[in-house]
DNA sequence: CTGAAAGCGCTTACAG
DNA sequence: CTGAAAGCGCTTACAG
């Protein structure tokens, strides 16, 4: 690391330049001639009407020319509303979050909100610190990417009565609004889409059971293995210790040890699935031709793997947009009921699924 | 899209549930026998000194027990210290952006800092825009990751006198600190490693010129071409319209038909390398063995394209780091001067480059 | 060691 | 239509 100082840039005519306060109301009025909470009136457009129009003209080019941006922080003081909703996310480098940051960012610009986000990880302790800090910085509500399926987070959300939307990941209680995508279906997607090509040892590495993500993609294998009449022996699920390309690595390992038949693999996530080239690879295995492939989420670039991989697409910036919707609502209304919105999922089919081999 | 709402669970007993309000140091000091400026003076640790052990030990217990967490935006209001930062991101949803904002956030959690991010484009209105609302919300300094080199945006800051700094890319005039890696050197880097494999036809995919990065990295492609004494005619600069796989795409195309003969690709960046492959499939060319690609950042799972990615990795996350440090080090002594912190980048060898066809 | 008061920059009833 | 006042929830000199 090169650390240079460029040589100072010629100072400032006469000694220090006054660290130039930010303006204020009364700052402004003392220059106009008007009570300075007459100013207030005219900077914000719904009182706008109250104040004469010429009057309202002068201050608002006065303001313009002066840069003059009113203390939001010192409004939301007075009117008890931050404009600040807080996001919690468990690990902004997984690339499913930054797509339902954006969503989320998009819907909240509009009503005049900003997002303040946390990288909170897994840890609940953690989760717990952070949004104190958020609360204490009075956020009107959260947004929890961080959701297990019975969360203590949640319930202190709720006990604390603030405005919680779950995305993503849901919650089993039905307590807090969620928007999640469909799981079950997506599932049923992937087997039948496997089950098409011939497959019929199928295998699949899920998430955490803890995590709605997980609990319910295993349970769509389970119903669509059920539905095409598997039978014991040709199928198999292996949970992963996290939604890692790592611990996919590790899980589809021991999918082999327990089920060296298995022709297909129905990964729980992207990066669980990448775990499971890497696998293969390893072991002179390859994807589509010895082993098919399918992943979850659709991340950015899944078409760029080698192979292209098979996955299932999730509306994340979507989601991301409805789950600002829904807070912004409960906010609005708080005693309005708890709702689940979820999104239809697609199956993207690429070059990481085919026939199994004609020795079937 | 479905939408369930589950049946209400069991209505609260009686009625409505009182909008409990935000507990608030008046509140909690009737609670307790004390006035409500020694509560706030053993709320924060400096000051907690100046108040009896044992009163202190009461306060603490009862604040606690009720939850209590003081209201930090009152009391910026009151310090004229927001603990906001800005971040202005052009693109969260580049893979680069999110582990750098994990930088950032990191070391000004440490500090009580929390970030504000923002998605605010390429188009500078609406970078004003979000600046704007930024400071409307009294943050106490800006981490741009938008800058150009002579961008307009910076001069606006500092005539606002808000600290700022900016990461990735630089800013040409010297005015601002900035976080960037050796651009110079990378191309250097990725230069020397394609003549070393024998190469003598070799071509650069520039990065936009208004941006340091797309300057720089051209700047270094020319140095390094000439350091080894390539001839007119060796080599070609060609300018993408954008960071983007498609612009890649789009100037890979041009510098084909520029210059057929090329046998290797420095990329101004992943996300362009990608572009590259793209046209090299698209065109039966296949690479490395036709032609060599090199990337620029070292994006996630540029390890796991077909063929891997040869690469520069830039250290995203300490980039992030320190400039938060540096931003954290200018608000605390604004008449600090302007530093350059350059990070040292490596390239990284995959499969993306290999000699040159023995045809040469 | 603790209390009482002023004030941060706003909004918004309340008068006039 | 405009001004004067109170108050949002804190911090921090200033007394005592």
């Amino acid at each position: 690391m090169v650390v240079s100082n460029p040589p100072r840039a010629a100072a400032p005519p006469t000694a220090v330049m006054p660290e130039r306060k930010r303006l204020t109301l009364k700052d402004l009025a003392a220059e106009i001639d008007v009570h300075y909470s007459t100013i207030s009136r005219v900077m914000n457009p719904a009182t706008r009407h109250l104040v004469a129009e010429d009057v309202a003209a002068r201050i608002l080019e006065v303001a313009e020319a002066r840069g003059f941006r009113p203390n939001r922080i010192a409004a939301g003081l007075r009117t008890q509303r931050s404009g600040l909703v807080g996001v919690v996310l468990p690990d902004i480098s997984n690339p499913v979050f930054p797509p339902i940051l954006a969503g989320i960012e998009s819907v909240l610009a509009q009503q005049g909100y900003v997002p303040i986000v946390v990288n909170a990880g897994t840890d609940k302790s953690r989760q717990r610190f952070v949004i104190d800090q958020m609360i204490g910085r009075q956020v009107e509500g959260l947004v929890l990417a961080t959701a297990e399926r019975d969360d203590p987070i949640l319930a202190y959300c709720l006990k604390q009565h603030i405005p919680v939307v779950t995305v993503n990941r849901g919650d089993d209680t039905g307590r807090v609004s969620c928007v999640v995508s469909d799981n079950l279906l997506a599932m049923r997607q992937t087997v039948d889409h496997l089950v098409g090509l011939g497959h019929r040892r199928i295998g699949h590495i899920a998430g955490p059971a803890t995590l709605s993500t997980g609990f319910l993609r295993r349970e769509g294998f389970l119903q669509a293995v059920k539905r095409h009449r598997l039978r014991r022996g040709e199928w198999q699920v292996m949970e992963a210790a996290s939604y890692s390309r790592e611990a996919g690595r590790l899980a589809c390992e021991q999918l082999f040890a327990a089920f060296p038949q298995v022709t297909a693999i129905a990964a729980g996530n992207d990066l669980v699935a990448m775990g499971c080239y890497d696998y293969l690879r390893e072991h002179g295995m390859r994807c589509p031709e010895d082993v098919s492939v399918v992943g979850h989420n659709d991340m950015p670039f899944a078409d760029a793997l080698t192979p292209p991989l098979t996955t299932v697409r999730i509306a994340v910036h979507e989601m991301g947009e409805e789950a600002a919707r829904l807070l912004l609502r409960k906010i609005d209304k708080p005693a309005s009921d708890a709702v689940t919105v979820q999104l239809t999922p697609q199956l993207i089919v690429r070059g990481s699924t085919a026939a199994p081999r004609a020795a079937e």
